[in-house]
RNA sequence: GGGGAGAUACUCAAGCGGCCAACGAGGGCAGACUGUAAAUCUGCUGACUACGUCUUCGCAGGUUCGAAUCCUGCUCUCCCCA
């Protein structure tokens, strides 16, 4: 059993450099620690659901979390792991996605100010707005020299031969900046800790260097491994995009479904580090997954645990039978059965498009059903095709080139289901 | 500022006057197989009123019966020197 943070971090895999004497820190006392937040986005994605498990273990052994959201160094960009320079965002963009981030993380971290350890929120435009270049240039600037900056991996590979692009100056300030946000955390909180992904380390470092110089203090790091699919691909990423936190981005059913879809070899990683299982519950759930793989019970196990986590129960056992209907037995005529009411909650998420009762009277050609009617293809071309490979269904029963829609195929007299390949679903609905 | 190289579809990358809607690779999509997996095999991957037609090879002109391919100008990128 793991006894404190450090530990636990260990044994799920979630530790990947960490700064000497940092374990036995923790173990001193309840301290702080924070986390950055890029707000590229108004929502989070399940990348930086790792972060927030980090801090919930954080919060779990005793420790307060803070959460820092990047509204300023967001109008800058990190070079990190970026070949390329990044764009910047603007202010109104950035106000909402910080607000819409802020309110996703209150599910995840106890903010109650009651206990001894709450989490907090921050936000480094509100210091970084009214500081301007001079104190910059004399308070953080004259401390850490350019040798040491140039020295980073994020600054080096971006001078490498192997950029394509050059780096402006305004990224290579970019580690300063989230040095000061340490740096002022430091001081204002007593924040002692900062973590992130592994490609923060240069930046963290910047920071700890920064507050060892200007105050003589001690500061501590830690980082985690990026998660990485077995197969090399991009942790995250399915064929629509990122997978979000937000239910209106990224439907419940959706976000169920991508953990459900997890190779073999990824959920054996994923269990620990996604859920908060036990280890001795997680060896108990890989030796029965080991039994009868097919049964998938890993993979349910960590899509289960998760989307509670994130979506909470209902929202869970709703996904559960939308999965039962789409992928179980359910196939043409029970499929047909259905109430529009369940098609409904099924298929919620899921684009649609209008269309007139009389064009369904008259019989609708499958080809434009699909392209110029819906949108659901982009053309007539990618139609023909798709019915040629037959990969296009109506109501879950395959279809070819000839068919049309009639009044009989209506679910409920208004719903059609189309469907290409296995997981690509489009709704017509019948309007009067 | 001087010299050199280059810009081709989602990405990389062939092609260098007609046989080019454009080799190949990667990616993506689909089908078979399966466990809603992985691996593997197969097909597709500009558009359309579709055995035909139309629009694409950085941008704008020109030469030619005919250009992604030749010429001129422009824009942008990279490399070397200062």
């Amino acid at each position: 059993m793991p006894t404190n943070f450090v530990q636990e971090l260990q044994w799920r895999g979630l530790l990947h450099d960490i700064m000497p004497e940092t374990e036995s820190f923790l173990l001193e006392k309840s301290t702080k620690g924070y986390i950055g937040f890029d707000p590229t986005a108004d929502s989070l994605h399940i990348g930086s659901l790792v972060q927030i498990i980090i801090l919930m273990h954080f919060q779990k052994y005793g420790h307060a979390p803070i959460i820092l959201v990047g509204g300023a160094t967001g109008m800058i960009g990190d070079p990190s792991g970026k070949s390329d320079e990044r764009n910047l965002l603007d202010q109104t963009t950035l106000e909402k996605n910080c607000s819409g981030i802020q309110s996703q993380l209150e599910r995840f971290l106890d903010f109650n100010y009651s206990l001894p350890n709450p989490a907090i929120l921050v936000n480094n435009y509100d210091w970084m707005k009214s500081y301007n270049l001079i104190d910059f240039s004399r308070e953080v600037g004259k401390h850490i020299t350019v040798n040491y900056m140039m020295a980073k991996e994020s600054v080096k590979k971006r001078l490498s031969s192997e950029a394509k692009v050059g780096m402006s100056f305004t990224e290579f300030t970019y580690q300063l900046l989230q040095g000061y946000d340490f740096l002022h955390l430091y001081r204002n909180l007593d924040c002692r800790l900062q973590m992130g992904g592994s490609d923060q380390w240069g930046n963290i470092t910047t920071g700890t260097e920064l507050i060892r110089r200007k105050e003589g203090g001690k500061a501590y790091a830690i980082t985690c491994p990026l998660i990485k699919k077995a197969d090399g691909s991009k942790f995250g990423k399915t064929e629509g995009g990122n997978v979000w936190l937000d239910k209106s981005r990224t439907s419940p059913y959706k976000f169920y479904q991508f953990w459900l879809n997890t190779s073999d070899e990824d959920a054996l990683s994923y269990i620990k580090i996604f859920t908060f299982l036990s280890k001795e519950e997680i060896d108990l759930i890989i030796a029965q997954h080991q039994e009868a793989p097919h049964q998938r019970l890993l993979q349910k196990t960590i899509a289960d645990e998760v989307t509670t986590l994130v979506h909470g129960a209902e929202e869970l056992q709703r996904a559960q039978e939308a999965s039962q209907i789409l992928f179980g037995k359910a196939t043409g005529e029970a499929f047909q059965k259905l109430t529009p009411e369940t098609f409904l909650e099924l298929f919620e998420g899921v684009p649609q498009a209008n269309v007139d009762r009389s064009v369904i009277n008259e019989g609708l050609e499958i080809i434009g059903a699909l392209s110029s009617l819906s949108g659901f293809l982009s053309s007539n071309s990618e139609a023909r095709r798709a019915l040629k490979e037959n990969a296009i269904s109506v109501n879950k029963t395959k279809v070819g080139q000839d068919f049309s829609i009639q009044n009989e195929h209506l679910i409920g007299g208004q719903y059609v289901l189309l469907q290409k390949g296995k997981k690509n679903y489009f709704v017509l609905k019948v309007v009067d």
